[in-house]
RNA sequence: GCCCGAGUGGCGGAACAGGCAGACGCACAGGACUUAAAAUCCUGCGAGGGUUAAACCUCGUACCGGUUCGACCCCGGUCUCGGGCACCA
């Protein structure tokens, strides 16, 4: 055995030898119980940051760990490479997107590769190659069927400088998530995901993921936002047209004193064409349309309206009640429309102030008598019905019921639950995507591409122009096209999808990846799902979880796959840090993980980021702390050296031994490796407690330095703790376990290995040491032997002269034992 | 504004179930080895007081209060930081 730990040439070694030996390759035919260990594949942009290192150390542990534990371990990669990324670099250098992607594909791989982790290569899924996308297009097909793919013109979100419209998920406070720029509202004709058919579904089943971080579920809850109240129908006066308004307090309608409607609601122009308010209502809607999203949804804003010359009919009382514009109604949400109850709302009693409308009272509290005259704010809370026809006198909360059951007996209103969740808007104006696999007929209108035409192939050879507009519109060859139905001329979708619908089903095709038939089989894949354990950044925590979510359930009632849920655990990973802030190029505080692999090798980088943070927390990178990782497998090759180099014997001796009969220091060194096989074992397989679990490794390593310091030679119990220490650090530190356990002498690989048992018995230890509190401070402490009774140590602790001192001069009221651990004298 | 999460030595972090606060690592200091240095091995390391040295005492888990024999942990309130949502009717 060599003196010194290389790592550089003992990576590459074992890396080689697991690539030609298939080491990771899995199938569906074992006998074991499965395990699907999934991290968040990464997009490809052309290398490996801290956060992946993060990301993916964590999940190899887990599959290591799992496989030793006796599982049949899924752990495949792949790669999110369609994307915008990859049409930029094609502007600025000149480079095919396809190229650019691949190439970029094959670095990160070589750098996946040089971390050591345990993938089964043979599964890489590439979600923009032909094989992947005509089956991300498939299921585009089998939605459309379903009717949960459909077409409408609706305002939808345009990122100016990305050329493309976004999802409501993309927008994070107005700007663009990805580039940051100003979001545009523009009316356009777009492909939709109706996610919103499982609104309901994906808030309820929330709950069946007890595995999950109550994090994320609140986010998503929150997202989703499901609010119970009721539609009502209100009628404009001097026509028959109703106006129906989404409220969540129609216990309040008889307060209505004026109606909104959003700037783009259809009938505003429709009330003011010819009127004399035509040109000022036009006016301010060009005005609130003008504002950009950021500023109209903030509650900074002041608002603003305007009257329509228009009157609605209350259903309630017969109130004749003005009709507004105003900015702070949204079209999308409920109606588009709102009542106006200012007695009642904070919004519209700031809104009635400013316009001078009448606040009326129809809900008192307890003690006081509201005044609309002095109220200085909305009382929004329950209280009692008044002024409200038959229905005064009663508590607001039980009037609620009642009237919306008499205005639907009027039929003028009905119970209604609303979402804030928005259909998913899935197509963008895009070159680098999966193209929707529709074509457009002069005939027929829009036609799915039927399923034996797939792909509906990208073509490679495009030219790209600086204006950011998509090539395709200007590649005929592509678009042009005929009629799958009639045979006529037709001209096919250039829109593309959203990268989030290739990564919303990407998991399924692991565990069928090279089907060229389906998208995957069904046995395959209810043999590997659920995912067991899902690792990534909690950034994805409404996006890429909420729409993979949908994706299963959609697929589900389709009928390809038998699970309700992807994910069954989820684990998000925090945050690298350099200075206190996330590693960015702007800022100059990278650390390149190549660099660090190079200097110390994949084996430290991984041990010092699993040490460093327990994993759902920040980790903040220090390279002394990578410097103290280094210096810990340096001395665990140079204890396993020692030993082997004064004690060639050890390799050979058997692992057993009499409990009873060793001497003070072979038991304690007995007792400090079974505790630390469980201490190991237990933070891996309940808690993801990494951190702690490396402690407690280099605790063993510790004992048996001290150990050996004070002369001891036990050959057979040395042995076990260096084969158990080798066990232990195999998933963090894969490649010195395996060179380690070759030294050893141990046969084949140690990631093929059964992980370490521990003898409880070497747990007990045979004397305790007891803590003499008094009044429950610390104030002595003595050791006893462990088999004691509860009542002798008792006795024992109150005869001390320490406790005969403290007590002295006081009356002891009572005295506490807690068995192993402490007696408590309470005094007076 | 609302909803989550966090706050522990010089630093990263431990403490599984209310029972010895500070495991493990970093930094620092001392010693051994060495002609010397590095590396390595050993030892010490919350603050203050006390002692030749110990023993020992006081304070200490953001802050204020409570429950308890006993609180980093439970309860009430406050502050700070981080995250999410934010005119959703």
């Amino acid at each position: 055995m060599e003196e010194r730990y290389q790592h550089e040439n003992l990576e590459t070694k074992w890396q080689n030898r697991w690539a030609e030996s298939d080491a990771y390759k899995v199938s569906e035919t074992s006998e074991k119980p499965k395990y699907y260990c999934l991290e968040m594949f990464p997009y490809p942009s052309g290398n490996l940051h801290m956060g992946h290192v993060r990301n993916y150390s964590i999940g190899d542990v887990v599959a290591r760990f799992k496989t030793m534990r006796g599982f049949n371990v899924l752990h495949p990669m792949g790669w999110d490479s369609f994307g915008l990324p990859a049409e930029n670099a094609a502007i600025k250098h000149g480079v095919p997107p396809a190229s650019w992607t691949l190439d970029n594909i094959a670095n990160m791989r070589r750098q996946l590769c040089s971390m050591g982790l345990s993938y089964d290569w043979d599964r890489q899924v590439t979600t923009c190659l032909p094989d992947y996308y005509r089956w991300t297009q498939w299921i585009f097909l089998k939605f459309y069927e379903k009717g949960l793919a459909y077409k409408k013109r609706a305002h939808v979100n345009w990122c100016p400088d990305c050329a493309t419209v976004l999802a409501n998920e993309q927008v994070v406070d107005g700007v663009c998530e990805r580039c940051g720029a100003v979001v545009e509202k523009k009316a356009l004709e777009q492909w939709f995901f109706r996610i919103t058919d499982y609104a309901q579904e994906l808030l309820d089943s929330l709950v069946d993921l007890p595995g999950w971080p109550d994090k994320v579920k609140t986010m998503q809850k929150n997202w989703i936002g499901r609010s119970e109240g009721a539609e009502l129908r209100f009628t404009i006066e001097g026509t028959n047209e109703e106006l129906p308004v989404y409220t969540t307090r129609p216990d309040t309608i008889f307060g209505v004193s004026y109606m909104v409607l959003a700037a783009e609601h259809p009938l505003v122009e429709k009330l003011i064409a010819g009127t004399p308010y035509q040109e000022s209502v036009r006016a301010f809607v060009k005005k609130v349309q003008t504002l950009s999203d950021v500023d109209r949804t903030s509650t900074d804003v002041e608002k603003e309206g305007i009257f329509t010359g228009a009157y609605i009919i209350n259903p309630a009382n017969g109130q004749r009640v003005p009709l507004w514009v105003g900015n702070y109604v949204l079209v999308e949400y409920g109606t588009g429309a709102v009542m106006g109850v200012p007695a009642h709302d904070e919004r519209d009693f700031v809104f009635a102030k400013k316009y001078d409308l009448p606040i009326q009272v129809v809900i008192q509290p307890e003690n006081v008598t509201l005044d609309p005259a002095t109220m200085t704010e909305a009382f929004v809370e329950e209280g009692i019905l008044v002024n409200s026809g038959d229905f005064s006198g009663m508590p607001s909360g039980e009037g609620l019921k009642k009237i919306v059951l008499w205005l639907e007996s009027l039929g003028k209103g009905t119970l209604k639950v609303n979402f804030r969740l928005r259909d998913w808007l899935i197509s963008r104006q895009r070159y680098w995507g999966a193209p929707i696999p529709v074509v457009y007929c002069e005939h027929c209108g829009a036609v799915p591409v039927p399923e034996d035409q797939l792909p509906v192939s990208l073509p490679l050879d495009v030219a790209f122009k600086p204006t950011g507009e998509s090539p395709l519109n200007q590649y005929p060859e592509f678009y042009e096209t005929t009629c799958p139905k009639c045979g006529g001329k037709a001209r096919r979708e250039t829109d593309t999808m959203d990268t989030f619908v290739c990564s919303s089903w990407y998991y399924l095709r692991y565990s069928d990846p090279l089907n060229a038939q389906e998208a995957f089989a069904r046995d395959k894949v209810d043999y590997w799902m659920n995912v067991d354990q899902y690792i990534g950044g909690v950034e994805h925590a409404i996006l890429h979880l909420m729409y993979a979510r949908f994706f299963t359930k959609a697929l589900r009632d389709i009928g390809l796959v038998g699970v309700s849920e992807p994910f069954q655990n989820l684990l998000t990973q925090g945050m690298v840090l350099m200075d206190g802030s996330k590693m960015s190029k702007s800022k100059g505080n990278v650390v390149s993980p190549e660099e660090i692999i190079k200097k110390f090798g994949a084996d430290t980088a991984r041990l010092f980021i699993l040490f460093a943070a327990p994993p759902e927390r920040d980790l903040e990178w220090s390279e002394q702390g990578v410097e103290g990782a280094y210096r810990f497998l340096n001395r665990l090759w140079r204890i396993t050296y020692l030993c082997l180099e004064d004690m060639p014997a050890l390799k050979q001796a058997p692992r057993e031994w009499d409990l009873a009969a060793l001497d003070r220091p072979e038991r304690d060194l007995v007792r400090s490796l079974s505790q630390a096989v469980k201490k190991v074992t237990e933070d891996l397989d309940l808690r993801f407690n990494f951190n702690t679990a490396i402690s407690a490794i280099m605790e063993l390593v510790n004992a048996l330095y001290h150990y050996r310091e004070k002369g001891g030679r036990h050959a057979g119990i040395m042995g076990a703790v260096l084969e158990d220490l080798v066990l232990l650090l195999a998933p963090f530190a894969p490649h010195l376990a395996e060179e380690l356990w070759q030294e050893l002498g141990k046969e084949g690989s140690v990631h093929q290995a059964v992980w370490p048992g521990y003898d409880p018995e070497a747990l007990a230890l045979d004397e305790v040491e007891v803590v003499l509190q008094v009044n429950g401070k610390v104030r002595g402490r003595i050791t006893v032997p462990s088999t004691m009774s509860q009542d002798e140590v008792q006795d024992t602790v109150l005869s001390m002269d320490r406790a005969k001192q403290m007590v002295e001069g006081k009356t002891v009221v009572k005295v506490i034992s807690v068995p192993g651990k402490l007696v408590n004298i309470v005094v007076r």
